[in-house]
Order: structure tokens, then sequence, then C-alpha cells
DNA sequence: TTGGAGAAACGAAAGTTTTAGTATGTACTG
DNA sequence: CAGTACATACTAAAACTTTCGTTTCTCCAA
């Protein structure tokens, strides 16, 4: 099957539809739709086509079985967490991790809890660079 | 001027123009649109359009000035970092900062400098916190 | 083997984004 | 005071996104 194109990042309900995937490790378009909110009300056939979509961009690829084809990520969220986050620091913080970090831990809203679990990661980053 | 609707993040097009927007303070289309990348070939309807919508959205107020519009940003950069950090947490992370600076940490590419910087900037944080 | 249930494929409509052409307005210059 | 240069306003087209209805396909059971 052919890409229409290269999507570097997915849509609003892509990412939407890629998050139940990834929760899923993989499902059909109902095992998909059946985890979406509650009060999301969509109808079968545009979960489908969202499928479809996400296949044609490249992000998930599909087997039959039986009737019914099967969904499976080929883009990680660990991947796609780190291909968004590059995205905002050269787009929003001048290629400059340091300071989105700095606005990540100046909001105010962040638990003290947080913010040390922040620092103990860094520790053992900054250890394991060391050697 | 009543505005269309209220849209929280910018598009594509839209951050790369209040981008150069808060690097000048605040400018005309033409000083905004002679800040855009060299190879970037924009008609200034094109680029005057884009500073209208911006108005519209009310991420831009302007004055007039002779005969021409001088755009200032109401939304500040900082604002919208935090506003965009908070919407990738969200969407992307579980909502746990901590998480997204893992991800961002264990990207290979960060400088020991950089890391240690943020740890830096996160022992500042923690040490007024204590207070 | 055929009919029905459920799934996929297709197409289309409505909304948004991006780009720019055309029309209109305005200020200064000669 | 008329013409030119440049600015804004309006309109629209093309591409993409989101949603869903209709049509076609496929498997299983009676």
């Amino acid at each position: 099957m052919r890409q229409k194109k290269k999507a570097e990042f997915l849509t609003e309900v892509e990412l939407e539809f890629m998050t139940r995937l990834w929760e899923l490790g993989e499902g059909t378009v109902r095992d998909v739709l059946a985890r979406l909110a509650p009060d999301r009300n969509l109808a079968y056939t545009s979960a489908a086509t969202i499928m479809r979509i996400l296949e044609q961009k490249g992000f998930v690829t599909s087997t039959k079985q039986g009737k019914t084809f099967v969904y499976k990520a080929l883009l990680s969220k660990d991947a796609y967490q780190t291909r968004s986050l590059k995205d905002l620091s050269e787009k929003l913080f001048d290629n400059t991790p340091a300071s989105l970090v700095a606005r990540l831990v100046d909001d105010a809203n962040l638990s003290k809890d947080a913010l040390n679990e922040i620092r103990e990661l860094l520790d053992r980053r900054l250890k394991n660079d060391t050697d």
C-alpha cells in the first residue's frame, strides 16, 4: 500500500487514536473505538476512516484476521514523544532544552515531588554520562 | 473588532509570524515579513492576511500609525510556552511532567552542559520551595 | 448455497489553513 | 488637485482534517 504523504506529526484526532492503540498494543477498529472517552460519540465508519488514514500515513500497520483488520503501531509512543519534544524545542525554545525545562519547572502547579523526581532522574543521567 | 473564535493554539504559519513579532517587540507587516527565512517567498498580501487573522484570533493587537498598522503581541512568548508544554504534557505524557523531562534527557543529543544547566535550575527551584 | 451481519472501501460535505490576486483606501509629491 | 506608491479589505482557491453515509465485500450459518 502506497503512503499518500510522509506526515511527520499526528493530527489531533490521529493522536487520540494512536494513544488508544499504544495502550492496547494492538486492536481492531472496534477495540480502539471502545476505548475512546465515553462522551465521544463517533460513528464506526469514522473510526475506520481514521485507522485507514493512520495506515496510509505509515503510523500503523494492519493484518487481516478473519474478516477484520487488526492494527498495530509502527511508530512507538517513546519515539513520538521524542519527536514532539524536539519539534517543540526547536520551534518555541530556540533549540535550547534547558529553557524548556526552565519553563516547565516555573509552572507553579508542579508539585515538589514532581520536581524531586525530575532532579533524581537528572542525577542518574549525569552519573552515567561521566563514565 | 470581534474575534471569530477563541483559538487556543497557533497554527504552523501563525507561530512562525508570532515568533518574529516576539523578537521584534512590535512591528508592521513589512517588518515581520522581512524577518522570515530568506528562502521564504511569501507575498506581502499573504503576510498581511496572517497578521489580520492573528488579530482576529486575539493573539495580537494593532494601532494605526500614519497609514500603517503596527502590531504587538497580546500573548507573551512565555505564556505560550507554558500553554504548549501543558498541552504536550497532557496529551502525550499522561500529565506527568517528570516523564516529559525523562524523555528529554534520554535524548542522546543533549550535551552534559545542558544537563548540568537543567539541574542547577532545578536546585534553585527546590530551594525556593522549601521556604 | 445463499442470505444476513458486520467489516472495509469509497466518496463527499463541512470546516480550517495557507496563499495570493483584485479592489479599495489613503497619504504625500509635484 | 491629481497621480503614484503603498497599505488594508475582501474574496477565493487549493490542500488538509474530521465526520459519516452509501456501497461493496466477506465470512458463517441455516
